[in-house]
DNA sequence: GCGCAAATTTGCGTGCGCGCAATTTTTGGA
DNA sequence: TCCAAAAATTGCGCGCACGCAAATTTGCGC
């Protein structure tokens, strides 16, 4: 029950943060501000942020990475392992949160809010491991972590692209972007084979043990 | 002719910076010493390296990320890209440099100077994007970066693995890591399937074109 | 309720990253 | 050679991240 406080004040921070953003914009945001508005110290804020954009984007990026993680291992054992990966991610990144509308306009705004969006999407990389190495019946963990990155830097380039606004002012037809997604399942296209080959590797080394 | 200059600095930096750190140890270089020893300002140090650690790191690093591209680059049309990019990477990670040897010692000491060391393979992504698009006959410039920023997580793993030291004190028998070019490509061979996809559609998006 | 141990919060001090605007250096043309 | 534009360097100031140690809170057995 001190886990609950703990997440208590993270959540009290995030949504803090956000908040004094929409408001204030986010060049106007210190951090003594958001520590003050969650009642904490200034110091306590960075036990639970390293930066500031990190609290803002967590206010929409919440707990999502490790989801990602968890509904990978809720899939029937029958599904291939890449579209189990693929469905997971674009199930948690359209599941719908509370303020998205706002906070992602927001977001687009800032160049460090975006970096920091698309960086968080590498947080997910050693749950995904874990949920990899899994479902692989972890034959080899060190395949699984690199498919994890791989996987986790397809979506934080999928996230790049879809954050992305349209380069103002030079009037051009830049590609709108498609939905999240598409750009998700696009990203991920390119990593599906590295997947089957790594799942078919873990079924011919289970068949070899029985 | 001015490009020279900047890169003389950009060198007097980084090895001002990895002699200092050899001489006192990392703990005890400020970053105005660094400075002062290349005989430029504490804020021009800041227009060359954004952290205290990536001065130091990139004295070993020092170009090979880009190296890695053109070394793919060069390679004959006719050899695998998997095998380009394998090759090309264990190639520029054992090429000899002139202090190896203790600086590669000293980044083991530190923990924030492993995590500069690996996190320094990131930057290898947009260049090794160009090369992999330039072998894939650029149809599909997405699938590039993803397979370029896969392949550059998969070299960071395998230099975190590299760098770390066996726990001590547990007394177990931790694998002692074995060597760069075999951490290296056990990294990449996840990704070995991807990437032959990748070309293999590549291949077959130009017979069509033509 | 009491008190102790563990964990968390807090204040303080230091060094750092970087935006900004002024200054110095470099470049290329007349 | 000289000058104007461009580019790099520098000083300044601010806010921030974080190590450290003291203070506070929490959890738990009695």
């Amino acid at each position: 029950m001190r886990e609950q406080k703990k997440q208590a004040t993270r959540q009290a921070l995030r949504e803090a943060a956000l908040r004094l953003a929409l408001e204030r914009g986010p060049e106007n945001v210190r951090v003594d501000d958001i520590a003050e508005a969650a009642g904490v110290s200034p110091r306590t804020y960075n036990n639970y942020f390293s930066s500031r954009e990190q609290a803002i984007v967590a206010a929409v990026t919440a707990e999502r990475e490790s989801r990602v993680a968890a509904a990978i291992a809720a899939r029937p054992d029958g599904v291939r392992l890449a579209d189990a990966v693929a469905d997971a991610i674009v199930e948690q990144y359209t599941a719908p949160g509370p303020h998205d509308g706002d906070a992602l306009l927001l977001i687009t705004t800032s160049p460090a809010l975006r970096e920091a969006y698309a960086e968080a999407a590498a947080a997910m990389e050693h749950p995904l491991a874990d949920a990899i190495a899994g479902r692989l019946g972890d034959g080899d963990g060190d395949t699984a972590r690199v498919l994890a990155a791989s996987v986790a830097a397809a979506v934080r380039i999928a996230l790049e692209r879809w954050i992305q606004r349209p380069a103002t002012g030079t009037g051009g037809l830049v590609v709108p972007s498609g939905s999240l997604p598409d750009l998700l399942r696009a990203a991920l296209a390119p990593l599906t084979p590295a997947l089957d080959a790594a799942e078919e590797r873990a079924r011919h080394a289970r068949r070899r043990d029985a």
